[in-house]
DNA sequence: CTAATAGTGTCTTTTAGACAATATTAA
DNA sequence: TTAATATTGTCTAAAAGACACTATTAG
């Protein structure tokens, strides 16, 4: 039925497809990046502290023009038959050997200018691992593959109120500025991210911008930024931290992560209280910690 | 000085880019499609009662091939120097005439046969604009534009739990069916959409199919689920809603907004605690309306 | 006066915050 | 015994749910 309708140039469905040239258009390159992201011990050399929880992101150093030299998010071009989710999960299984981890799509970026080559735009991807026994390995296009420890908080919060003479109305500016910090023994990453979000009566408007960038490729910083903002905002309205916990853990352990991504303490009773009906306890128990064993959980499904 | 780094065919990065052919590789079309929300008032026979509001959707009749003579999002194909954001503007504008909207990226669908004319990505955008004054213009492709009303329910949540033989665990997979109805006149399309959750121990996945459609084009019924999904998350922790409503409005008028969008009744006293601190009252109240009148109130910035 | 909505008060329930008390282990 | 973490209890404060009462208008 519907294949019988004509077009205005007489032409059926099937006739019209078999007269398309995609080629008659400018088109981009889609390249898939992710923000693999995984929660590290710190070593402790108190027996019987805790050892600290670092979040980490896997970072490569490109081997290849542009930005050789520099530290980037693993990814690469979407390939023909490919969706994006697939080029992602190709990436991560080079990277990292993993299969099944959570991702998620973040953002796609889409800046003309934003790779120097050609047009390029990035779809990204957050992936949250438990990186116990993840060995990260480079890719073809990297010399190197490392876990970067994340520090990103903010540094400048400034409001400015304006009456918009282009309506009778007022317009509200906040400039949020953040500063992110990667480091990987003595390597030392850090961008400065604005976040400046602008309310009218009409509209509300949200622009990330960088603002200075030491030794990350791309706009990368951003995507980390636009990651870590991401992982924030889930985290206490649904389980998605539970992805960076191994199979077993100390309730201790999930509040540790909690408060490494919220970057603040939180109160022990309360936290557990609140993600009790999320968690279903084993029999098994921490042993040799030098103090009172803890009960191991696991993520109720 | 980073500049004068080589690569191992002993090239700058100048030198790299000026060799670059971009050509060399199959890329794919990308468009950027809108759904474009506003609530409208039904008819109201009664002087005295307050007309009820339902949530639309902006459509317009497919005038070329393919899928011609089905309603599809407003939507084009990105060109070369322009972001998506721009390009959904630049529909938007030719839609409705509006320029200064909220705007959010929802989501980018890429897979490859989603398109039966070439290899085409979607990124696309949730907008959300008071419709007061607005005459939806159909634009080059399009024979006409109309907006449409939603209906989108769960028809159907079935949860399977599985021994997971791969690993020694669980899996769980929950299954959700939501038809969709969109009506405009004597015009009434439907689809019915799964969202399918899949938990183990090791990630959640999360997917979106298309069951059955009718008189919907492309991939667009998933894209309509996707923004309203979307929506609904962010109603009640934003002040997102607010973008649907005139630039002054009554509490209950809000309020109807807020149920037209969650589809479930509020207690008022509650509502109004709840959104208290994001309205400002203005001396402003609404008159003949046949009972007590009542305040009115602007987002406040 | 009446039928409608507007707006507020208050009691209850639930959730979150704060902090203290008790329990248990390896060295 | 001690220094650490584990776990639970309880009081308080804040937020959400439920429902009823009063206020005000056009016709």
């Amino acid at each position: 039925m519907k294949k019988e309708i004509r077009d205005k140039n007489g032409l059926t469905e099937a006739e019209f497809l078999r007269s398309y040239k995609a080629e008659d258009y400018v088109r981009p390159s889609v390249a898939a990046d992710m923000a693999i992201f995984t929660v590290q011990e710190a070593e402790e050399e108190n027996y019987r502290k805790l050892p600290e929880k670092k979040l980490c992101i896997l970072l490569i150093e490109r081997g290849v023009h542009p930005y050789l030299g520099t530290w980037a998010l693993p990814g690469g071009f979407v390939r023909p038959g490919e969706t994006t989710e697939e080029t992602a999960k190709r990436e991560l299984k080079e990277e990292t050997g993993l299969d099944h981890v959570y991702l998620e799509q973040l953002y796609t970026f889409s800046d003309p200018d934003r790779d120097p080559r050609t047009w390029v735009m990035s779809c990204s991807y957050m992936a949250l691992i438990d990186s116990s026994g993840v060995k990260p390995k480079a890719g073809d296009d990297a010399a190197k593959a490392a876990w970067f420890s994340i520090s990103y908080g903010l540094t400048d919060d400034h409001t400015e109120y304006r009456k918009n003479h282009r309506y009778d109305g007022m317009k509200t500016i906040r400039t949020m500025r953040y500063e992110l910090v990667l480091e990987h023994e003595d390597i030392r990453l850090t961008a400065v991210i604005e976040k400046k979000v602008t309310k009218t009566e009409y509209d509300t408007k949200e622009e990330y911008r960088i603002l200075s960038n030491d030794g990350l490729a791309f706009d990368h910083a951003r995507i980390i930024a636009y990651g870590l903002e991401r992982l924030r905002g889930k985290v206490d309205y649904t389980d998605i931290a539970f992805h960076l916990m191994p199979l077993q853990f100390t309730l201790t352990q999930l509040q540790q992560v909690y408060e490494v991504i919220l970057d603040k303490p939180l109160l022990k009773a309360a936290f557990r209280r609140k993600i009790g009906h999320l968690v279903i306890e084993t029999d098994s128990f921490t042993e040799n910690a030098g103090h009172r064993p803890s009960r191991l959980y696991r993520r109720k499904l």
